[in-house]
DNA sequence: TTATCTATTATGTCTATATTTATATGGAAA
DNA sequence: TTTCCATATAAATATAGACATAATAGATAA
């Protein structure tokens, strides 16, 4: 009959939601939190901790827990391979390689990527489709100096996110979402009009401080990201 | 000098980073662990479960722990309300109420937060401005029938979000990013040009089962929502 | 063979207690 | 007044030990 930390947090959470303890008043501490509920004090605070991490309150030694005034409750997005949100949605993937190519690094992605002067990058242009249907662009460059086996990649059958994701097993990156007008070779690949305001996310990923790839990823038109939380 | 759960989570990361631990293999049970860093239990439970949380590591009891394949890793936006985003960039804070009406829900609103057949809602139409320039446009429905008080508040000074935070502790609501064409409102309000690419937020939010709001934030031609992960 | 039960086992959670760390606050010093 | 510092305090973290729970693998029954 001893409350459980997901049980301290639901009635914390519910005692919030109702009003009983306002936005900006402080909340009673993990001692006495423990008595009324009767439980370890450790419990009360995983389930504290919790809320602290779900922007539900703020907590500082000292002063104590209180209500956050403005919940900075953070959406949270996934940002799947193409493959895997498209056979996840039921549908049948295709990939295709449009272009190839190993390049002297233009300036604006030296200066996005902190890369060498005499930077080599593999440009890498790819398609990806859902039911034969145009989801996916994808513009993606690759650090050759960090990553030279790309080179011998022939990125005919499989994307070169999914063999990123292979090699490198874990990295730092830094995306940006945005919208983009259609130029006229969105338009041809995306089979939508030119003109047309098309999402697209950027990302660029890390390695020990070093960059591995720059990629642009645009999607047809009508494509949503959705999260619920 | 025992490891901290930040140490052990920062030793089985860079493990796994470096591919000491592949993706896919079962890493050491938390006994065994906690014998290696000479540490309790709870501390090395602590580190998996964060580590977990992260999406680095797929957790099943009895099955052990194992290195995720394809990291699933999610980026986390913030989506603030515009006030505080605007002085967070130190620049100054501009609102304005450009439109106020009381009417029937139209279908498509009716539709999408499951209103009754005779739901009345409060539209508001507002800009938020970021010294003098246009930030966003925020088209707005409230649920009267749930926040009767809504239809009290003149929202000439103070936005409806803010209000609504205030008003309402907390909530659960759903998200979704995407692109529009700005129309010849949006690019009047927003000071671009028809036929713009514009970012898009809409959200609609809900409290116990109910719906409270659906909006519609358009930002100004080139924003970005970026996130570091 | 296949379905179902069961023992085993790794994680999940809780307890009670202890130590560490950040910090709000009040008093001392400038 | 303002600045600085000591101290009390609340959260943050750690520990050992215990029991709970879910899932796998193997045993058993149909």
């Amino acid at each position: 009959m001893t409350a459980t930390y997901r049980d301290v947090k639901a009635d914390i959470l519910e005692k919030i939601t109702l009003g009983v303890w306002a936005p900006g008043s402080v909340i009673p501490k993990e001692v006495d939190l423990a008595e009324t509920y009767d439980c370890a004090r450790a419990t009360v605070n995983r389930a504290m901790r919790e809320l602290a991490e779900d922007g539900i309150v703020d907590r500082k030694r000292k002063a104590g827990t209180r209500v956050r005034m403005a919940p900075v409750r953070e959406a949270r997005f996934e940002i799947p391979i193409a493959r895997k949100e498209i056979e996840d949605k039921g549908t049948r993937y295709r990939y295709s390689l449009v272009r190839k190519e190993i390049t002297a690094a233009p300036d604006w992605l030296r200066a996005r990527l902190k890369l060498k002067d005499n930077g080599v990058v593999l440009h890498l242009v790819c398609m990806h489709y859902a039911d034969g249907n145009p989801y996916q662009f994808e513009d993606r460059w690759i650090n050759l100096d960090l990553l030279p086996s790309a080179a011998e990649m022939s990125f005919s059958t499989v994307g070169p996110n999914e063999w990123l994701v292979a090699t490198i097993p874990f990295s730092t990156a830094e995306i940006s979402l945005l919208a983009v007008k259609a130029d006229s070779e969105l338009a041809e690949h995306l089979g939508c009009s030119p003109g047309d305001a098309l999402f697209q996310a950027e990302r660029s990923t890390w390695w020990s401080g070093q960059a591995i790839t720059f990629v642009r990823l645009t999607f047809h038109q009508g494509h949503r990201m959705t999260t619920r939380y």
